[in-house]
DNA sequence: TGGCTTTGTGCTCACGATAAACAAATGAAA
DNA sequence: TTTCATTTGTTTATCGTGAGCACAAAGCCA
């Protein structure tokens, strides 16, 4: 009763590099275990005896005969380490303005099997929420994968440490909705398993652009960024994410990057919040349309809408050009306030920012670099997101963390 | 030549628990052995072993016979653990609009002394350097201290890797200057040693309100913030500092926090930036004296004429109350948009700003509150800055830090 | 075939930290 | 005062992790 009291403060749990190895596999920065080693920074032999023991708890895989071996250089050709293509699984889930999506992610951001769910989402946070973990049981029942975590994607600000959905604009939600504890509940009710061997799953919940900067961080447009920003727009309203050291900040209380109410045009739209010319009304697909004096039917989503219009009337429609070149000023005057704050080394773009910024790269480019302090000392690199369903595979990714942090954790009793 | 190679990668010297205790010990936060030992999570017998080892090198005292200690709890009263008074101290410098600034700073943020030097700051780095390095080069020898280290405050943002003063506003620098370099090379010239035995101190320099909030979070009024944002305004321009984990954020090039050009006032003031209503040209000292309708005078600093003038006149004078209110409204507006941002659980502010936090407290609390997403979901703390010379104790702390992260640096051959 | 180069593996060893028993210093109760 | 409970410091034995080193293995290249 002395001793027993000091040793639970710190994980005393696990070697101490395991848990630094398997991210490096989990990114694809140790393609072989002699890139491993020095990435670890541990002698041969401990770098071989974590790979082994990664491998025997199931996570990845150690090809020691590389058939067909080629790399050009001379030398004993290392062994190839990749992620264990058949190896536990993740819950992954996203609800979204038209509906949710349920899939189970791999390692390395594999994404095995997928369902998504359309129609409008009501207003009690617990039906969606468990249709979705249903779908995503049924598609753990039908793989037949062990499960060690569950995350969910919300298109809201998630409040931590209460978990609680504090603007979810998109969706019918309550704000203040407990989507954190409802979809923990709907996991234990559907018996989604955890790390720990016979576990129940704890769920995790964030939001979809935060987890979708995760993901591009990792296996995406981010990699190798120290300091990552995105921005995105999907239906109404603007979202940011900044990843720091591979790490989602999302400030003390869950609520950093709300970039919605920067102010981007002093003569613009008025704002709900009061101000004017905010980002949020001022670059949305929304804003889009009306700029380019479209209505906005009901039939497809707004951000479907807006795409659609970017790409087939572009350059040539004069009215869809201008108003194309209004939000990627106004837009870039939001980039460059935050990068004047954040100095990210990398600037990602989502959703219909991602579309504005493929149209015409030069000019938001620009825009930033003339208004960024950085920018002019130096370029700010701009770039579209590359994932196809970020918010999915970042919501992997919160999943997956407590096994990337211990993988030892599968082995516990 | 071959395991050679690895064990040089991480900093392999060192007992693993050295620098976090005298972290826990400079900043006050382990008073006693006990607290030591819990804090750090480690059996009483590593604690001892190292508490043993910091007052061996000279940092701390260890007070095993506190005379008169009666703190109320009952058993062995633990030994006292506290700064060494007499142990080595870092040469502290501070470059501002009106002069320069030498001092020497202890652990524990204790200035030990303090050489001021006055007049204007010419267009070249290295003759201010030469004379704040000389001025405490001779407080060194007077006090006959030995000095580990030293840093530098500079009122300009400092771009990294390079070490060079991007924007030196209140001085005659020239954009560019490398002062990083220069202030190394005074070190050099004047003998400064570094933390090894026998090395000669290597200069940092960093950006003064950086600087300041480092220092008010382990000194002053930041103590135990996670997330701490500080805003302050000396001269002219606005002045952004955020500290994440105990380290500053500077972003990837050095160049986070940068929020002068923030809009705070959509029909606000032009801006030499092309916008308008920026937070620089809206809060400044000398926004608040042309708000009041005052005449600023050459003879003493912007500061101080808007600082004497706030004290004296404010809640009386009617213009003066009304500039107030507009600076704090506008202030407010910057904080809220920094507070949607960051999402920081502390905010500290300085200067003028600090001035206008006390003349209305209320005022600038609810206008943060309002405008920003998690005010009205929460309380955040907007605090007063409490640190006589927070830039300069900081610049402190950034050239103690390397023996922080690892003591053993001062008793290496 | 025999260098050369690079990587994997099997040993020993040093060292930091733990665990556990014991000693010391206080307050509270008998 | 004596005794006990409580809390902390100290000592010793022990263990686990990773380093260091020697050697084997597996590819290039001549």
């Amino acid at each position: 009763m002395d001793a027993v009291t000091h040793h639970r403060n710190r994980s005393d749990r696990g070697r101490s590099a395991l848990g630094p190895a398997l991210q490096l596999v989990h990114t694809g920065r140790a393609p072989t275990r002699a890139v491993l080693t020095a990435e670890l920074g541990v002698t041969r032999a401990t770098a071989g005896a974590v790979a082994a023991e990664l491998q025997a708890l199931g996570l990845i895989t150690v090809d020691s005969r590389p058939t067909g071996s080629s790399d050009g250089s001379q030398g004993r050709p290392s062994h190839r380490l990749g992620v264990e293509p058949d190896g536990p699984v993740v819950l992954a889930a996203q609800v979204h303005a038209d509906g949710f999506r349920a899939a189970l992610v791999g390692l390395g951001g594999t994404v095995v099997a997928t369902a998504p769910g359309c129609g409008d989402v009501g207003a009690d946070p617990g039906q969606v929420l468990r249709e979705v973990v249903d779908a995503g049981a049924e598609l753990l029942r039908r793989t037949g994968r062990r499960c060690v975590g569950a995350g969910l994607a919300v298109p809201s600000a998630v409040a931590e440490p209460e978990g609680t959905a504090l603007n979810p604009l998109h969706v019918a939600w309550p704000p203040g909705a407990p989507v954190r504890e409802v979809f923990s509940a709907c996991l234990a009710d559907a018996g989604v398993t955890g790390p720990a061997p016979g576990s129940v799953a704890v769920g995790y919940a964030a939001n979809d652009v935060n987890l979708g900067a995760l993901a591009e961080h990792r296996h995406g447009a981010g990699r190798g960024a120290r300091h990552l920003l995105c921005v995105a727009t999907g239906h109404r309203g603007v979202g940011g994410a900044l990843v720091l050291g591979g790490r989602l900040h999302t400030g003390s209380s869950g609520l950093a990057l709300e970039v919605g109410h920067l102010t981007v045009d002093p003569q613009g739209r008025p704002c709900h919040c009061g101000s004017r010319g905010c980002l949020d009304v001022e670059t949305d697909p929304l804003a889009f349309l009306e700029a380019a004096g479209r209505d906005a039917g009901p039939e497809v989503s707004l951000l479907d809408q807006a795409r659609d219009l970017l790409r087939t009337c572009y350059p040539g429609d004069f009215a869809v050009r201008a108003a194309a070149h209004r939000l990627i000023d106004r837009l870039g005057q939001g980039l460059a306030s935050l990068v004047n704050i954040l100095n990210p080394d990398r600037v990602i773009l989502g959703g219909l920012h991602r579309e504005l910024l493929r149209a015409d790269e030069e000019r938001l480019r620009a825009v930033v670099a003339d208004r960024s302090l950085w920018g002019r000392s130096g370029e700010v690199p701009v770039l579209a997101c590359t994932l196809d369903h970020n918010s999915l595979v970042g919501a992997a990714e919160m999943a997956w963390q407590p096994v990337l942090d211990d993988p030892l954790l599968l082995a516990e009793v």
